[in-house]
DNA sequence: TCAAAAGTGTTTCCAATACACCCATGA
DNA sequence: TCATGGGTGTATTGGAAACACTTTTGA
């Protein structure tokens, strides 16, 4: 099976990688006016868990975690952005009932030819750096670990209970994209190459949490020069039909730099 | 010796750390207008290094680094906040011969049982965690370690040549600090308790380098009732006396959360 | 009474906000 | 021609910025 040379595979693996270290991702797409995150069901268990994985021995963190994006995602050139990095001591897998099942399923399942190993090394204790990445919901095709039975997107806010610290990481990336929507590329990598006003504000909104003034966002916007105007987009809806807009990169940089203004 | 008992010591406690962990500690004090940071020299060596250390592995990461700062200054209760990870792979001490003299000085001056076990202790690959501590100069007694001949402030605009990327890690810090200048207890934490308002506007005018407008920082500050007046400070110069002012601390940090505005 | 620096006041300007008005679209 | 939502215009407001004026202090 695939199962059996996956596990065999990363069995050997382990020694490649740096111990008690490893790198999660908080994977965000936007559509239809709702921000979704990437999340992995553990196979046979009812655990989730943000993408995540660990460091070669000759490679960056950086490199790690972008790894792990282009795994799940089959995505390059993706917005990736180390965060914070979680070292408390309640990020350990201590030996509760319910952990203790987990790895007990999580052996079982697999093939690992020595499952000591294996079992020590997640449950070490693990400090973990995270990342937030920013892309387009339509070009991913999420891909599930061998560890996993399913990756699929879920809105932020109809999130699962997730393994260990996660949802604390996600809590914090969205508030770090509070803080910084007006210095992240939030538009150019969350929205297709051309996109409405609306589809923009809409973006803020989300992130934001909280409704914004057409009139006024458009003319914000506007003003700061880095959208190219093209033709409209007609629905068939029966009201006037929108531009569509696509990013100037070197201007919309430049403004980034600056910030584009409370 | 002092030396010999505490090289014995550090080499019985490298078992007791997370390998290839490390923390690093920006310690910002302000003094007459400057900002300062702590560095250490290396025993012999004309080689100047951020304080850091290593991480027990029964510690969060967090304590670790307050741990680094307790030691090196004395304080207890200081302002610290990670900032940023450093895990490039240009971070190793690799074999060149700056780098092998280096570790020949130091092995040679320190009575270690094993120093084997100690040279490849340092020559591991770290990622090191950045953390940076705001203080009161005027509070702390710098104090060497054992690999130290000296602790020392260093103004921040005329810094040594620093080991590995603490140079980088300052210049983060200090862009941080740009950044986060309205919601960082800046204040609060670098000056004592009673201070004039060119004090506070001092300080903001050495993070953001540039001049500030004296009228309207006064008003701005004062707009935001966190201050409390004092008595006025003689100081037997011919001029008009300036008030004392501390902080309301309640209303300051209400002020810090919203921001102290653009 | 003078110089220097602190405290306060005044004016201007710009950007955020609220909201109104007209326009395009398809039913 | 009507409802719907897109695009643009306008008036108001509050805070930032520039700078002028007054006050206090010790020489």
């Amino acid at each position: 099976m695939t199962d059996e040379k996956n596990s065999l595979s990363f069995e050997k693996e382990l020694d490649r990688f740096l111990p008690g270290i490893s790198v999660d991702c908080v994977i965000l797409g936007y559509n239809e006016g709702i921000l979704h995150t990437l999340v992995l069901k553990w196979k046979n268990l009812d655990v989730w868990s943000l993408p995540g994985g660990f460091v070669f021995k000759n490679e960056s963190i950086d490199n790690a975690a972008y790894r792990v994006l282009n795994q799940r995602t089959g995505l390059e050139n993706v917005f990736l952005k180390q965060f914070e990095t979680f070292g408390g001591m309640n990020r350990v897998w201590n030996a509760s009932s319910k952990n203790q099942h987990m790895m007990q399923v999580l052996m079982d399942q697999m093939h690992f030819d020595n499952q000591h190993k294996v079992k020590n090394w997640f449950q070490q204790r693990f400090i973990s750096v995270g990342y937030f990445a920013l892309l387009n919901m339509e070009d991913a095709k999420p891909i599930a670990d061998f560890l996993s039975e399913e990756c699929t997107w879920k809105r932020v806010d109809e999130l699962p209970e997730l393994l260990l610290d996660h949802s604390e990481m996600i809590h914090k990336v969205l508030q770090h994209l509070r803080n910084q929507i007006n210095y992240l590329p939030i538009g150019k990598e969350l929205l297709p190459k051309k996109f409405t006003m609306m589809d923009l504000q809409s973006i803020h909104e989300a992130i934001l949490q909280k409704s914004l003034d057409r009139g006024n966002f458009q003319r914000k916007i506007l003003s700061l020069k880095f959208l190219k105007r093209h033709e409209k987009l007609m629905l068939g809806a029966q009201n006037k039909a929108p531009y569509l807009y696509s990013f100037n990169e070197k201007v919309y940089m430049k403004s980034l730099q600056k910030g584009l203004g409370a």
